[in-house]
DNA sequence: TTCCTCACCGATAGTACTATCGGTGAAATT
DNA sequence: AATTTCACCGATAGTACTATCGGTGAGGAA
């Protein structure tokens, strides 16, 4: 039945991907303190001790994790960038621009809950890497934004364009959230709001730089859906 | 110099009060995982086995503190409508709406950290709490932006309202914590992107529901600052 | 003054977790 | 076939924390 013509090589790594996988779980569900070795070898399958076959310490997993999960997002990244330039029109590559991250967090909900308990906990270990993971997303989103016409040519305005981005993508993660807690249960309503939200904010910013978003004409003043 | 004329009940209350401050700070800069009874008797200067005279295990200690959250947060509200009626005109009372919440995250950082850590924390022993505490704060932050004249009379209107809510709630954590990081100096600016934000998504209510908006006229519409 | 109360103390039993060590057998190498 | 490698094991030392217990002395009631 099950064919296992395994290498000692392949076994090892398979182990360490349940490792990893398991921890994750964990993670998720328990949080960092019932993060131990005890409960992830456990649920590897192995003994406690060999743990330490696959991870210096309990800091090296956690470290291992942060790689993991910094990969995930930067490829999911350009995934979103690559999907949404494929968008029929303006309107549609705007929707996407929303409705890709939020399907996305959807997916992979444990990922966003660790950086995100991570990224307000100065105790983790994936404290800082929460924090430039955030930061890192907030720049994508604002140039996702800029991307939409509305450049920011000056100091302040490049600000503004910061704290929007970042305060769209608060607004992302509690949305996707309250989908997965099944109080939104819509997703496309999400977009809407999402959409709406950054159209007022983006509003701010056309007027205060008019002549450059001028130029742009109208591609955010287009109609609703 | 210094009169010392404490009743016995008024010492033991002041120690108590010294180990839910001391708590606070721990779970503040530590995290849930680094609040250990040994820290928290030693940094209000007792031993650590006269914690159990004041609190009947750790957990006991938790639960206290999410009602001292609590009625904090109540209370914070309360003030914040009472504070933004006195507003002179709508763009002010609009402003207010935003500018409050900001003011009271950054006057105690260390409440929104640990609220919004034990939301995203299923393992925390005040995570129940903490989803309670940000519906309700999303409830009343819904009321104001009904109040702002954007009746929600349909069941897919309300749930966008809620939606809006949870999204510009999010923002303004997320601004706040930024001001706090240093990342954006001035708060009237956060208030500029949260009203940008709200107006464009409340531009979406009033469409959606022209004819009641339409009595309203435009105090949303007004000029920015 | 006498007696009681109780907030606080030090010591410690019990528990949970981390990390190390020597041993084992099957895979890989020779 | 002989030898080496190494992923995994069980046992265990060491560490950190929780919670209990009996004792002590100053506050407060009689």
């Amino acid at each position: 039945m099950s064919s296992t013509p395994l290498s000692r090589s392949e076994a090892k790594d398979l182990t360490r991907r349940r490792l990893i996988r398991a921890a994750l779980a964990i993670l998720d569900t328990e949080g960092e303190t019932g993060l131990t070795t005890v409960k992830v070898a456990k649920a590897a399958g192995i003994a406690q001790s060999s743990f330490y076959v696959h991870f210096r310490d309990k800091q090296d997993l956690l470290r291992v994790l942060g790689d993991e999960g910094g990969d995930r997002l930067r490829r999911s990244m350009r995934e979103a960038r690559r999907r949404a330039r494929e968008a029929p029109d303006v309107t549609e590559h705007q929707r996407d621009t929303f409705r890709i991250p939020l399907e996305a967090i959807c997916r992979h909900p444990e990922l966003l809950r660790i950086l995100h308990r991570a990224r307000h906990d100065p105790s983790s270990s994936m404290h800082e890497f929460a924090k430039e993971a955030s930061l890192a997303y907030r720049d994508h989103h604002a140039a996702d934004l800029a991307a939409l016409g509305y450049t920011a040519d000056n100091e302040r305005d490049r600000r503004r364009l910061e704290m929007i981005a970042e305060g769209i993508n608060a607004a992302t993660n509690a949305l996707a959230l309250g989908h997965l807690e099944g109080r939104y249960p819509d997703l496309e309503e999400a977009v809407d709001v999402l959409v709406s939200l950054s159209k007022g904010a983006l509003r701010m910013l056309k007027s205060s730089s008019a002549a450059a978003a001028a130029r742009e004409a109208g591609p955010v003043a287009g109609p609703g859906r």
